[in-house]
DNA sequence: TGTCAATTGTCAGACGCTGACATTAGCCTC
DNA sequence: GAGGCTAATGTCAGCGTCTGACAATTGACA
């Protein structure tokens, strides 16, 4: 469900029962309520009690929303790796793999903003997106969730090309190139102390722009 | 200590006092009896009271040993990690980055059931790789650390190319693909039913050939 | 041998998480 | 709009991981 919403850009328009409504409300409060106080006291430092207890709910309706005390916390970097998903789906079928990642990163970057608003403050969603570079635990999960989104880009750019992802090593290979190179820009830009996401994005497209470089067989200094 | 053990390749020859190679023992015992369950019956079902039982110590005591029960299931793979970053400073200072990393990666594969037989028996590590590149959990951990030796590599590599890290992106930039490249073999490997190192390391080297071909504009097909 | 310090065991308890069952509250029909 | 159906929630008991505190044990060394 929140796949559609995030592609789409929409929330269901019928406003469904009451009852729908409700949960849709309660899940949200409990994700903000999450975020603020990972963002604040720390992921560990805070306890599920907590969370509940602002949301004025029991410890047992929170394990129903969330299987466990991580998935709330990546709630809405769920959102953000749909929205880049589908950013990648909407490039132009011509297009070479490496570019279509590229262009695909600095559309996602350029509207995340809209698409995330609807369930967190952006500003929240960059804070906590740094309280899990910070934290070992929740960054052991941030890279494996990112293995299975590389899968799926795989998948997709093996489509555009027309290839068996089973046979042709290179779309796996593309994408964990990619993914590397994200990561550094990513985990290079928590350390720093720009906070908006247009530093993020330079900073991303920045790093892309040396892979070939980097691959130079001599590097000149 | 377990660092100092893998790269130089040598057990402290002076054999201590009693009290220093008894605890040697009892971790030793841990980590085999740990991973002979874990492999046998999955991560999740076994419990840090069977591993302290199997060896006849206190849960507490274990917990004296390994900080968690993950850290436990990581051991054989520390000592793996080791070995392989000797086998990057061991590289000639000539070479190319990329070209270090591929060599050392070859290096490290050849020689690493010598290193780890101390340990464990390389055939329980290379079932362990299994399970953890299988449970959720592990798999987590497993990229986190990664991740941190990506980073001790990357140092390496701008040492060798007398670079400052914090101002050239490219030598994490060629360890962040070298990487990714890695993970795409080992998972690779890990589906199919090959138990030996020698087919792991094959499908490394193969993997990473056809980097360049992968980066290539247009892929042929 | 006796003292000192390191290692271990025991115990209590916090926290994450789950199954079972009772209670509440939206929904739908008559 | 009363009553029955079902989904959502609360309560409770319990397992497993992990930690602090204190007591008991055991190697080291004078």
């Amino acid at each position: 469900m929140t796949t559609d919403e995030a592609v789409a850009g929409t929330t269901t328009p019928p406003p469904a029962g009451l009852r729908e409504r409700k949960k849709q409300r309660t899940r949200a409060a409990l994700v903000r309520s999450a975020l603020e106080l990972f963002t604040r006291q720390g992921y560990e430092r805070t306890t599920v009690d907590e969370i509940a207890e602002a949301v004025e709910v029991s410890q047992r309706t929170f394990f129903r929303y969330f299987a466990n005390k991580e998935e709330v916390a990546f709630a809405s970097q769920e959102s953000a790796e749909c929205h880049f998903f589908a950013a990648l789906c909407a490039r132009p079928a011509g297009e070479a793999p490496l570019a279509a990642l590229r262009g695909a990163t600095l559309d996602a970057w350029g509207s995340i903003g809209g698409a995330l608003e609807q369930l967190v403050p952006p500003e929240l969603h960059m804070r906590m997106y740094r309280v899990i570079e910070s934290t070992p635990s929740l960054l052991a999960v941030h890279l494996r969730r990112i293995a299975e989104l590389e899968e799926r880009l795989a998948r997709e750019i093996a489509r555009r090309e027309g290839l068996d992802i089973d046979a042709d090593p290179r779309p796996r290979l593309v994408v964990a190139m990619f993914g590397g190179v994200i990561r550094v820009a990513g985990k290079l830009w928590t350390e720093g102390d720009e906070d908006s996401v247009v530093t993020l994005r330079d900073l991303t497209a920045f790093h892309l722009d040396y892979v070939g470089p980097t691959l130079a067989e001599k590097w000149d200094k």
